[in-house]
DNA sequence: TTGTACGCGTTATCAG
DNA sequence: CTGATAACGCGTACAA
């Protein structure tokens, strides 16, 4: 909207000037006299004068702008990246567009679409959990457009991708209950589609084959949605079937933990004596639910902040294009809690 | 960023015609052949035009764009009224920018003037615990600038406001304590300078009243930081000073009645049959917890969709100018767990 | 039915 | 040291 803000014309017009002059003043121009530049600035100052950012994103084609597209807000790990996005992009004086996709595919490419429209300069990106298909990052990359991946990266060569070591998160939580002495470990896997989901089923089958323990792909779950009830229903399906049960649980997300451990509790089961369990993210509550989870923690608050560095290097660096791929793989932290020591 | 997108102007020169019917054509506008339109839109759909909306925005003194300002993303609440803010904004063809202040007034002040220089056309903000000066909005104001100020408004007159029913809510909480038989009920109030604190203090106060218990001064505690450490260090250190003590609390938000919850756990207590509590606000975490919390439900999603439409209002009907402030008061639920029923 | 010219706010370039 | 001009991409009043 207008805002009657004054623009350089208005400064000009007043001081007698041209509108270059007041341009140049105010950037501290080699060429001006330090007269008409202090008129100039403090003209500038007494009618509160700002640039105005879009007639400059519009004249320089770009828009100190960058987009940020993750899966959800109400998630933890997502928003405490979002901080860290946030301070490293305004410190160097860029803006944030954010977009939710809620997990739908087709708001990922509209949000894209709309983002494009307003000249962003790059964009940091997390896909949704519908997203099989990655033509629509394929086309930007092929024009050399910034992107930046983040926690949930494609299978596209040479892109720039910040992750965490799934793999090593997911071992070091199995390990953990192996070494606690859990010996029949089940797990809740994440979305079938998503690297990370693969990744930490990988961790967890190889501490399990690393510890001589033997694997039953009846004890692997996969939870798509990642609600409570979803695991609640699972592990109580599981554990009122009967039979041989697990006394460990791995879960791929500290949701489908807490959902485990409230089905188990209800069933009568006691954690950790009985049955022990580790999630994944440390979510807020997880040291507020009862027992204490344990969980992997993901440095998510430096992942929005490497994550952006290297989006503004991909922005100042357009030129020369030899653009590697690169990923950086932040390391996880194991949080012993009550839920998994014996 | 450049992404040698196709402009009006490139489709004008391969069809030898003249931008201005370029741009009719694409807008239907009357008076263009069947012909030339076709041709228009169809090379225009060939090379994947899409206007560009910084020009756009220059071009019409407008955006498109409306800007959020709240203290955190990672506050349950507030990611769930940014859902509600999108929903509504992207429905309606409208961008949503977001910063966070992190409770910091001085992050509240340049991130409206950086919107504000990005031209966005009104604003959505609940602003930071430190603000006390409402200088800048009214600024704002007075330029006639579209702002609706949710759950955190400040008392100046003639605003938008959208809030829940706060006083309500802390009177059901503390009224809901008082039914199910404590008697002597603390309270964890929030920071002091805002109105939520206020009002949800006044209705812990009114339903004791009402009932005919006497209010303890000593009983009530001010939560600037909002940190379960906080409240458990202040409950801590209430109980373990001994004398009459509260067999109730209500605390108004979440997390402190969380830290509550752990140091009474810690001193012995047994929640609920010998200390009863509620909090506020149905962070997700309450349902997990153990006892499972109760608390009052705040419809954030809502909120954001209210305050959404308001402010797109305001921003439609700015020439209308005698804008009367209005208040929209939206209704809290008393969500009843284990925590408080003896 | 179509084209010309201008302006939104700014800066880079070229002249003076 | 300063000014005029063009350009970024688009829409629109006016002219033809």
């Amino acid at each position: 909207m207008k805002l009657g803000q004054a623009t350089i014309k208005d400064i000009a017009k007043a001081l007698n000037v041209s509108t270059s002059t007041v341009s140049r003043a105010l950037k501290d121009y080699p060429g001006i006299s330090n007269e008409t530049k202090k008129k100039v600035k403090d003209l500038a100052e007494h009618l509160n004068y700002r640039p105005n950012a879009v007639a400059l994103s519009l004249r320089k084609s770009k828009s100190n702008t960058i987009g940020v597209i993750i899966p959800e807000v109400v998630h933890f790990f997502f928003s405490t990246v979002i901080s860290g996005i946030e301070e490293v992009a305004f410190a160097n004086g860029y803006n944030v567009v954010l977009c939710q996709t809620n997990e739908r595919f087709s708001r990922e490419l509209s949000s894209i679409e709309t983002m494009l429209d307003n000249q962003i300069d790059g964009l940091l990106i997390s896909y949704s959990k519908e997203t099989e298909d990655f033509n629509h990052f394929k086309k930007l990359l092929d024009l050399n457009f910034p992107i930046v991946f983040f926690d949930r990266v494609p299978e596209i060569p040479n892109t720039v991708n910040v992750i965490v070591n799934d793999f090593q998160g997911a071992y070091d939580a199995t390990k953990h209950l192996i070494d606690q002495g859990y010996k029949y470990i089940a797990h809740l896997a994440g979305p079938k589609n998503l690297t990370i989901s693969k990744k930490r089923m990988e961790g967890y089958l190889a501490a399990l084959t690393d510890h001589n323990l033997s694997i039953n792909n009846d004890w692997i779950f996969h939870c798509p949605e990642g609600t409570k009830e979803e695991s609640l229903d699972i592990i109580k399906s599981l554990y009122l079937k009967g039979g041989i049960l697990p006394d460990g649980i791995f879960a791929s997300n500290d949701i489908a933990a807490a959902g485990a451990m409230v089905a188990l509790k209800e069933l009568g089961y006691q954690i950790p004596s009985d049955i022990g369990i580790v999630g994944f993210s440390n979510w807020q509550f997880c040291s507020m639910i009862d027992p204490p989870l344990s969980t992997i923690a993901q440095p998510g608050f430096k992942m929005g902040e490497i994550a952006t560095t290297l989006l503004l290097s991909c922005i100042s660096n357009k030129n020369n294009s030899d653009a590697k791929g690169e990923t950086v793989v932040l390391d996880t932290e194991l949080l012993i809690r009550q839920s998994s020591v014996k």
